[in-house]
DNA sequence: AATATTGCGGTTATAAATTACCGCAATTTG
DNA sequence: CAAATTGCGGTAATTTATAACCGCAATATT
């Protein structure tokens, strides 16, 4: 059944994330430290494999210290 | 429990989204014949209903007619 | 070397999104 | 007026995100 219909994009997603996060030079954790999230679902986020919501994408911009538009330009 | 724990959020979203389809002219059912989303459904997420997901988005981005990042400057 | 940090996979429970309909009341259009 | 359009609420079944953990292997730090 349908199992992973939108992994292209989640992928996509995953790596701005990362992208993001890596040139802030902040870790999984401090990310996680800085919002309603904890790093191992950061990670799989990041690894694509989460269709995030609204509120996901919101807590990652806080956690990035960015604006959440951000998140939705790749 | 926590239900509706991201209304505020998800009513800001929604009206956005109403915002932009409202200048554009545009109805429900319009919206919907150019993406993946029935009427009914856009309905209830302009209406603060849903917590969306990424994928929901990039849908109604291209039902709307706009970029993804346009939905998320609010 | 010992300790801490880091990325990440796994798990289980629970809340929720989505799909895909129906149908109505109100407004608009011909 | 008659017909079409429109916004929207309801429903059921299915899939999924999320929270909140654990723990490990690899890398970094002291």
């Amino acid at each position: 059944m349908p199992k992973q219909k939108h992994e292209a994009l989640q992928i996509q997603f995953g790596e701005h994330i990362q992208k993001i996060r890596l040139k802030k030079g902040l870790s999984l954790r401090s990310v996680a430290a800085n919002c309603e999230l904890d790093d191992s679902n950061i990670s799989k986020i990041e690894n694509g494999k989460f269709n995030v919501q609204l509120s996901t994408i919101v807590e990652l911009a806080k956690g990035l210290g960015v604006e959440k538009r951000e998140l939705l330009e790749f």
